[in-house]
DNA sequence: GCCAACGTTGGC
DNA sequence: GCCAACGTTGGC
């Protein structure tokens, strides 16, 4: 089982959209990055953990966790001309751009800032310090525990 | 809104 | 296959 964290634009879709759709899934799609395809083509997998990140915002944060329910499949967005990241180099034939299925956790008891992260001298080698635009990226264990314990989740975190 | 970092495209 | 031009991301 291994940890990831997935930014989005919390304006395009939120942890609170997340929620609304506690009793579904949601599929993450639009990702139009090769590298962060490669992971969720070939390493993201269900029941690993993620941390949902917000960016592009005043106060750039990790807010809370969720799971991998699907394993990476064709995103099928890309094959719609009148969506928002219609590629028409993509068929069906040859997806070019996956996604997968998330299902919402629960929120961290406390957010975790990038400012935050970048002040700890544990998490210096996170990507999202070292490479701040990858948009999906893996996380160590070690590193996994240290923002779980930043987030007041030590004690172990309550699934919904 | 600015701009640095960096990913992608396309001419050669 | 190099690299300049261009587009996008995302912190500030």
């Amino acid at each position: 089982m291994a940890h990831w964290l997935f930014k989005t634009e919390p304006g395009c879709f939120s942890f609170d959209d997340l929620k609304k759709r506690l009793t579904m899934t949601e599929p993450w799609d639009g990702v139009r990055n090769f590298q962060a395809r490669n992971f969720l083509r070939d390493q993201v997998r269900i029941g690993d953990q993620v941390l949902f990140y917000h960016s592009n915002i005043p106060e750039p944060a990790v807010v809370g966790l969720a799971e991998v329910v699907r394993d990476g499949y064709p995103d099928t967005t890309a094959l719609n001309p009148n969506a928002e990241h219609f590629d028409p180099k993509a068929s069906p034939d040859n997806p070019i751009w996956y996604m997968v299925d998330l299902r919402y956790v629960a929120p961290l008891k406390k957010i975790v800032t990038l400012e935050s992260i970048k002040q700890n001298p544990l998490l210096t080698d996170m990507l999202l310090v070292k490479r701040s635009r990858l948009s999906i990226q893996p996380v160590t264990e070690y590193e996994w525990h240290i923002m779980l314990a930043m987030g007041g989740m030590a004690g172990g975190m309550r699934e919904q």
